[in-house]
DNA sequence: CCCCCCCC
């Protein structure tokens, strides 16, 4: 077969596929040389459906496989589609509502570790805690700096008596000095606080048996106007032991030994490693929330799922630390335009090469800031900072924003100093400066000065599954050139980004960040996405000349790439006819999840077809009304699915960033209308003619089409009782709506499946007896002849069906989830013959037989029917029967025809005449 | 460098 094969690896049929060349003499829209071919495979046929269309075609027979035998067995079917796959489950992670994430307000962060001498307010707003004594410090040595707890206690002590301290003073009148290896704070009149004082101080003198580094943070509000604060932090990944016993604390470990070395967290402790008694605090990036809370993070050390190892090993959706500076008591957890934030390496930057340095934006975002991005020196930003080479050393820079020369900057060294003049003019002139119009393209995370104008294309709240936890308000934003970014905010600003951005609608926005796009909830294929926050302006624009959509869609043979990848980005984008739509399956319970599941099939222009799966209330709300109204052929374009495998088939699943449209005002929804446009000019059109016709010519035209053109027809439209037109309720097998008028005694059944074509596609073509009359003798003849009654043998007389040329009268069968259309063999018109069937509903001849599968057997058919395509040219006469051997189930994946098994039975209920069943084996 | 997108 060829490349189409791959398309569908659980589709038996496929093996058998056998091209023949022959012309054939029957006019058709796709040339005169007609090349058919056909192959038997399983019958996978769940139910069949039938409808008015038929269609004749001529086929050559090319059995290629073990045929085996499909159950006749009396009774209905339902839409049976199974799949071969495994239950997938879910991780029980749970995220604390955000309203309680933080059990440590800022101001008591802010406190945490005091120092004692600064228990009294001395005018100046510069709270520094002892290095040791940060909350968040604990250490590695297997040992938790104890000494946090005493420091944290009287920090949070601190809190309660002075919570507006910061911003009601004016800090920085004089120089502080900040001894990193004390955590005293001393005061200068002199800026220039000499390093070498700093260096002189014993680094370790509250830490005995100090490793190399430390943590502790330390809070320096830089008052005046500008109410500048810089947040300082340290850490170490293998922090001193420490002999100091802890006072108090939340639950001091009674043993702390066996901790590691390298666990070290940092930030606000609300958490208490269940393991070492360490407290940390980790939050996701994405949406701020406490990790910590899950169960499975309760432990910051061995034995957590998520180990809390030291920054270089941290996964990246762990922010390591929020580095806010902090501006008065109502400044919670909030990033301020005036505040940074360092971490300070005890053995400085050469140390270890990818702390970070967080510094708040304009927009309110922080960012992170490596010191080799060339951002860093950069930054449009008063503050510039950067670090000592060695020991303790913080260098900052205290810009004149008011003034171009750089070269103007007051250095410190290990002192932060603010001039109260300078902070004063600092006041009055705008930190900000003014934006510029940009476009997408344009923007980069180390340029705040940028405002972007953009369409609102798509909003949508990420959750969590199975539980739909809202984690984050995200959306995608369209500029005029069409380039598209998406921007994510925290949930706590969703309700006013709701609010603000309505689809569809264009807005001049700023004052935001940026932020590396990574992982999961990635929709678009950039580097990074917008951060929107507390600063950032919405003002909507008259001007809506812009574009309606952005689509990345992949092509059927691109989707396994774009699932192969580890961490899919949602751009499983994805376009198509829309070939059926399926009710809304629930499965599940109280007992484990319970879910709604509906499939819509989306074929290509080469007929494959992919299900497009929406779940839940996106289920229920598909507007089936709407769509079966529509205009046929129509177009789905859906966006940012999660692809998967299901049932050894690839799926577009719905995420909640997941939209779709209908006739999408995009190219290739002309291309889809303009190929259906033109097969429907060559074949005029399909008028269905479900009348049968006396003239026995005549029928045999009846409805004579292409097969390509056929298997563009969405089954779901053609379900129409052939007998008399009326509605078709699903389980009739053969089409007619209405009860069969005259009972046969057909005793034994064959089912099997073939492929045919007639150089304009290939269809599977389900059989049953007795409308295998004309292309195989009486079933029962048959029987007596075949020796090896075996079901997975295919008897002699079938497989010599490969290569023939027929014409068959068939109709659609019932449309499943997956693959394209099936159909069901009624009549082969060969040959004339001296009674044709009437119209009546009750056919005198050949009787109707209701043959259903069993309903126990729930078994889906190959999906898919190999297509025609320039590699699979229609004239090659090859014919390859693969062997029956073990080996060539393996070409079965999905629904192995393992275990078939005659199983004479008896069907005790009137009108069923099989009795012979060829059981699929579910497994 | 990760808990997490559901179904037979």
């Amino acid at each position: 077969m060829t490349g189409k094969r791959k398309a569908f690896p659980n589709n038996s049929v496929e093996d058998m596929s056998i091209q023949v060349s022959e012309s054939l003499d029957f006019h058709t829209s796709h040339g005169d040389g007609l090349s058919v071919s056909s192959s038997i495979s399983h019958l996978g046929v769940g139910h069949v459906g039938g409808h008015g269309v038929v269609s004749s075609h001529v086929f050559h027979t090319s059995v290629a496989t073990p045929s085996s035998f499909c159950p006749s067995i009396p009774g209905s079917s339902s839409g049976n589609t199974l799949g071969i796959g495994t239950s997938q489950t879910t991780g029980g992670c749970l995220l604390p509502n955000r309203g309680h994430h933080s059990h440590l307000d800022q101001n008591r962060l802010l406190h945490c570790g005091l120092p004692p001498h600064l228990d009294s307010p001395v005018g100046v707003p510069v709270q520094v805690p002892t290095v040791d004594g940060s909350v968040s410090v604990f250490e590695g040595n297997n040992t938790m700096h104890p000494s946090y707890v005493v420091v944290r206690s009287s920090g949070i002590h601190q809190v309660v008596e002075c919570p507006s301290i910061y911003s009601h003073h004016s800090a920085g009148h004089a120089p502080m000095v900040l001894d990193f290896s004390s955590g005293n704070v001393t005061y200068a009149e002199n800026v220039n606080v000499s390093s070498s004082t700093i260096h002189g101080s014993a680094p370790q003198s509250r830490v005995p048996a100090m490793p190399t580094r430390r943590v502790g943070y330390m809070y320096i509000p830089i008052g005046g106007p500008l109410k500048i604060s810089a947040v300082i932090y340290r850490y170490t990944t293998s922090a001193p032991a420490s002999v100091d016993p802890p006072v108090q604390g939340p639950a001091a470990p009674a043993q702390r030994q066996g901790a590691p070395l390298d666990y070290k967290c940092f930030g606000r402790c609300n958490q208490v490693c269940q393991r070492c008694g360490a407290v940390f605090w980790l939050e996701e990036r994405r949406t701020g929330l406490p990790i910590s809370v899950a169960p499975q993070y309760q432990r910051c050390c061995a034995a957590g799922r998520v180990a809390l190892r030291s920054h270089e090993r941290y996964p990246p959706y762990i922010t390591h630390i929020r580095l806010f500076g902090v501006v008065g008591a109502n400044q919670y957890e909030l990033p301020t335009a005036d505040g940074i934030g360092a971490i300070v390496y005890e053995g400085g930057p050469e140390t270890i090469t990818d702390y970070d340095v967080v510094i708040e934006r304009h927009s309110g975002e922080p960012e992170s800031v490596n010191k080799l991005h060339p951002a860093y020196m950069s930054l449009q930003f008063p503050l510039l900072f950067i670090y000592g080479e060695e020991g303790y050393h913080l260098k900052l820079r205290l810009r004149n924003p008011a003034g171009d020369d750089h070269q103007q900057e007051k250095k410190m060294e290990m002192a932060l100093t603010v001039d109260p003049a300078t902070s004063e003019k600092n006041a009055e002139a705008p930190v900000i400066p003014s934006r510029q119009l940009a476009y997408l393209t344009e923007l980069s995370p180390a340029d705040n000065s940028k405002f972007i104008e953009v369409r609102v294309y798509r909003k949508w709240t990420a959750v969590k599954i199975p539980g739909f936890t809202p984690i984050s308000f995200s959306c995608i934003l369209l500029d005029k050139k069409g380039s598209a970014i998406q921007a994510n905010a925290d949930l706590k600003e969703k309700a006013r980004f709701e609010h603000e951005l309505q689809i569809n609608s264009v807005y001049k926005i700023q004052g935001f960040g940026f932020e590396k796009a990574d992982g999961w909830g990635k929709t678009l294929d950039n580097d990074f996405t917008l951060s929107f926050g507390k600063y950032t302006q919405i003002q909507q624009l008259s001007d809506t000349d812009f574009p309606y959509h952005y689509f990345n869609f992949a092509a059927f043979n691109e989707l396994n790439a774009r699932l192969e990848k580890k961490n899919p980005i949602l751009t499983g984008d994805y376009i198509g006819y829309v070939h059926n739509v399926d009710k809304v399956n629930e499965y599940g319970g109280a007992t484990t999840t319970r879910v709604k599941v509906r499939n819509i099939g989306i074929r290509n222009l080469n007929n494959d077809v992919v299900p497009f799966t929406l779940w839940n209330d996106d289920a229920e709300n598909f507007k089936e009304a709407e769509y079966a109204q529509m205009k046929q052929p129509v177009i789905l374009a859906v966006s940012s699915c999660y692809l998967k495998r299901y049932a050894g088939q690839i799926q577009l699943s719905a995420t909640s960033a997941t939209r779709y449209y209908f006739n999408p005002d995009v190219e290739e929804t002309g291309k889809l209308l303009a190929a259906y446009n033109q097969a429907n000019a060559s074949r005029g059109h399909i008028q269905v003619q479900t009348q049968r016709l006396t003239s026995w010519e005549q029928e045999r035209n009846r409805n004579r089409v292409p097969l390509g053109t056929l298997l563009q027809i969405d089954p779901k439209t053609q379900q129409k009782c052939d007998e008399c037109g009326g509605k078709l309720t699903y389980g009739y097998l053969h089409g007619q709506c209405h009860q069969y008028g005259t009972k046969t005694n057909h005793q034994n059944s064959y089912c099997f499946r073939i492929v045919i074509t007639d150089g304009t596609g290939n269809a599977v073509v389900s059989c049953f007896t007795p409308q295998t009359d004309g292309l195989i003798k009486d079933v029962n003849t048959l029987l007596q002849e075949v020796e090896n009654k075996d079901p997975a043998t295919i008897p002699p007389a079938i497989l010599a069906l490969q290569n023939t040329r027929h014409i068959f009268q068939f109709q659609f069968a019932a449309p499943t989830a997956k693959g394209p259309t099936t159909f069901v063999l009624k009549k082969i018109m060969d040959e004339p013959q001296a009674t044709l069937p009437t119209s009546s509903a009750s056919p005198s001849s050949p009787p109707v037989v209701p043959m259903t599968v069993n309903a126990g057997e729930e078994y889906t058919p190959p999906p898919a029917t190999p297509t025609v395509t320039q590699d699979t040219p229609a004239d090659v006469p090859t014919i390859t029967i693969p062997p029956h051997d073990p080996s060539a189930k393996k070409n079965y994946s999905q629904h192995p025809p393992v275990k078939n098994v005659v199983q004479p039975q008896r069907n005790t209920r009137k009108n069923r005449v099989s009795t012979i069943l060829y059981v699929y084996h579910k497994h």
